[in-house]
DNA sequence: TCGTTCTTGCGGGCTCGTGGCAATAACGAC
DNA sequence: GTCGTTATTGCCACGAGCCCGCAAGAACGA
């Protein structure tokens, strides 16, 4: 099952701002959806939706379909780094990658632009477009690997 | 929880090869774990547990610990690919990647050799040792960027 | 304020994967 | 080959992550 990745990637400056692209593609704007835009925004990281679920005392279910909505339009991304659940992140701003230690756990988010040449390798070498933002690269970070 | 990925990449001409590399690490050959390393070797690309619990009518949970204990001493490797379940695939060949287009689904498989020039530009950009071999490399394959 | 439509909480259920347990199979020693 | 030890198996139960149906309730346009 493709997910949203194609959806067109919004830009936000805040939550009322997102709020109003919302209300023009005619989603409503239910106390739950407004709480969980919120915890995206604070977030500074990615996060899991039973994540949100606990910090907000929400349904998961209700934070799966809302997570899946926002993503359905555009608003948010889900990832995933290692093994554990999948991580939901605001989108809009600079898209973005992610370098995961498998070593530390440590993730380094990179942007578009940082990333641009590794597209153009992978382009060039195998006619592919890349993109980074739903799997890491993993291996392992520079502290890591010195020892 | 890291899994193998450190174990070290033997190498198999066939699955006999593999059964003496077997038994020298003090492994048993009980026949579940021939018939699985035998399904390893006959797959023409990376294998659901439950796949091949249902092909050789064998138990999920000890298909799981087999594939486990595999990856632990460096027969085999586990990856993602979607969102589906986990796929093994031998190790020992050549270590190698994997391109997934996330429109068709096509699996490309590249060899340690072709991603050297991006692990290099990953080496020198952020420092860090990138391996491609647990999650592939997303995006849209050549087909289905131009149309 | 009302009616329509979306969303919520709740319960249940599915898939993927793990863990305990007694029975059984593999293997080395003899 | 037989035997004892130890790994492995099937079976079952369970847990995480995620999704779905349903009735009650909330959001929004008219």
């Amino acid at each position: 099952m493709t997910v949203s990745h194609d959806a067109p990637g919004l830009a936000f400056v805040d939550v009322a701002d997102a709020i109003a692209a919302l209300r023009e593609r005619g989603l409503r704007l239910s106390t739950s959806r407004r709480l969980i835009l919120e915890a995206l925004f604070a977030a500074d990281g990615p996060v899991s939706a039973e994540h949100i679920a606990r910090e907000l005392n929400l349904e998961a279910s209700s934070v799966y379909r809302n997570l899946e909505t926002l993503e359905r339009h555009g608003f948010a991304r889900h990832l995933h780094l290692g093994h554990g659940p999948g991580l939901y992140v605001l989108r809009g701003r600079e898209e973005q990658g992610f370098l995961y230690c498998e070593r530390c756990g440590a993730v380094r988010t990179v942007s578009a632009a940082e990333l641009d040449p590794l597209r153009a390798q992978v382009r060039n070498r195998f006619g592919y477009e890349a993109r980074f933002e739903h799997f890491p690269i993993v291996g392992t970070c520079p502290a890591c690997s010195t020892q």
